[in-house]
DNA sequence: TTGCTCCTCACGTCACGTGAGGTGGC
DNA sequence: TTGCTCCTCACGTCACGTGAGGTGGC
């Protein structure tokens, strides 16, 4: 069979069908009387096996080798194959990255994107004085896309580093929200924390981080809580209460829920939550210090019974602070007659 | 500053700095008095977007038009870069898709991995005709391994190409519950059911079929129901019973029902479940009739009381059925004493 | 005689690495 | 004088495409 032929059977161009010839790969048995090159089926049959073994990503060379040593092993080179192919994946998956991170920017010039590829190369680095440096570093003109500064944000596990890009992430053009929320889905709970403290630190984004409030993760939750009372929300009442009993941040916390009682419907709500509290800490005194030093954060006279009733409380270190802190709703309430509940005579 | 310092200080080689100035691409502002070049800081700058743009994947030429053209758009050139870079992935992965079946499949010599790749190609033939003649054709030495016939007849919409595969699957050496398991895991009805027709036809499997017993998709359910019901699971009981209902393969689901019916056990509960279905129908002749036959292949005379309330049934249809398989049951049961029950009288 | 197929030789692609052979500045 | 740096020129890589210029068979 001559070469056009072959050519039109196997796929493979005449031009190559002499490459291969002319590397030894697949010589043609014969020649016919005119020079030209003369395939037998065996032949063939060696083009169709060198174009299988290409389609593993063999080089011409190594198709060479193992073809023929019949006692080539496989899977040393097969496993190599895995592994390089495998890079070259990885490399390609991370240009993609880049390249969506650049087209997202809608750059307007080649200005723009060099400018992207800067902070991407800069906030990729491994030293965290130049991540810092890349983002407080001298803002030539237009400020950093948002989208970059938040994936930046979820990955970025040193503190100093993490807080000046919340920082200027807070400062940054785009849509920050949209940039973090898929944080809050990772299955690593670092991401989801640095997502939710993110979050907190933007003005809105009351809906991703009320979803944050059903966290598995307590330091999600408690972050989620703690943003959210900032805004007047009040579904973050159950978890600002739990705040306040497992100790971290109950201060803040605490002075949340004494704003958010400002809200009437809400007051009885968080004087339950906490009383429920007491009862279920009977012999915790940490958290029952916590809990009453929560109710001197609730408006005008609203703990006053209860703290009167803690006054005589078990532990002595509560029974102390519970008077204390009576006296001094007393005296609030005496000089500012409106916080005066109507129940009460003075 | 000279190339060498440069070559340090950018990471750049000094051939491809030379490289760069020969295209036009970085030329060095001067040069010293030897003939050396000199970089000035500006020649630097412009190396460094150099290399910006090129781990945008740019090539030299793309980079040198873009960095000299102020009006250059990065829109349509980026979008391209994506497209390409998101092809070139593709490939990739399907490179190392067929990397790793060959592998899995621990070829001993090229031969083997030859016959893989010749396999992979011909059941990824567009072609049905390409694909049958792969299965069937001639098995030159060694069986096709499972997990690859597994994959193909997840992926093959062909159905008496999907018929061949589940041929040779059974026959095949390997894993092939293994290979067909992850189908069931898949979001595509039609995998799932691709997966479990497979599985009802090899010899054990019947964990994952109990598993798919849960599946969303009925048609799923009802394979699984069949498979297990031959294979004496009365886990398979309440799917057989609703495929006597449904209508396809009442009369397969039936006997398998009256073949369980042979334990005591569930013998009491498969006529519990028919009862409650003929109650729970009490206008549907269709599904009436169903039951009715269903009623014939229960052992012994386990289903007379019932057919005999039935031959009064309002629906005449059912009721003449009924009436005709009371006598046949009682002939059978007169025939053969053994399959009297205890209770009964004749 | 006219197309068609085949032949060999050779250049270009693309981003480099690696010499060879030579020179300038401390 | 001795290293060191720099210079230019040029070949090799890898799997091809695309000619140029020429020839054999119907």
């Amino acid at each position: 069979m001559l070469i056009g032929e072959v050519a039109r059977r196997s796929g493979v161009s005449t031009r190559m069908l002499r490459h291969y010839d002319s590397l030894g790969l697949v010589r043609p048995t014969g020649r016919t009387v005119g020079g030209y090159r003369e395939y037998s089926p065996a032949d063939i049959r060696r083009i169709f096996h060198v174009e299988g073994l290409r389609s593993l990503g063999l080089s011409l060379r190594q198709i060479g080798q193992a073809l023929d040593d019949p006692d080539f092993t496989p899977s040393a080179l097969v496993g190599d194959l895995i592994r390089k192919t495998g890079e070259r994946l990885n490399r390609e998956q991370e240009l993609l990255d880049r390249l969506r991170t650049v087209d997202a920017a809608g750059p307007s010039g080649w200005q723009d994107v060099l400018r992207i590829v800067e902070l991407l190369h800069g906030l990729g680095s491994p030293y965290a004085a130049r991540r810092q440096q890349t983002i407080l570093g001298p803002v030539e003109g237009v400020p950093p896309p948002a989208e970059l500064l938040a994936a930046a944000v979820l990955a970025e596990s040193d503190p100093n580093v993490a807080g000046s890009l919340r920082w200027a992430l807070a400062r940054a053009e785009g849509d920050a929200v949209a940039g973090l929320a898929p944080g809050l889905r990772s299955g690593d709970a670092d991401i989801r924390r640095r997502a939710t403290r993110a979050l907190a630190e933007l003005p809105g984004a009351t809906e991703v981080l009320t979803a944050a409030l059903g966290d598995r993760d307590p330091t999600v939750r408690r972050y989620a809580a703690l943003a959210l009372g900032a805004r007047g929300v009040a579904a973050a009442v159950p978890e600002l209460v739990r705040t306040v009993v497992d100790g971290p941040s109950d201060v803040e916390a605490a002075e949340l829920l004494g704003s958010l009682a400002g809200d009437a419907v809400w007051a009885d709500r968080i004087m339950a939550a906490l009383a429920a509290e007491f009862a279920a800490h009977p012999g915790d005194p940490e958290v029952r210090i916590r809990l009453t030093q929560a109710l001197a954060e609730m408006p005008g006279t609203l703990a006053l019974d209860l703290l009167r009733e803690l006054a005589h409380d078990d532990e002595q270190a509560v029974a102390l602070l519970a008077s204390a802190l009576v006296r001094a709703v007393e005296e609030r309430s005496a000089a500012d007659p409106r916080s005066r509940p109507t129940g009460e005579q003075t």
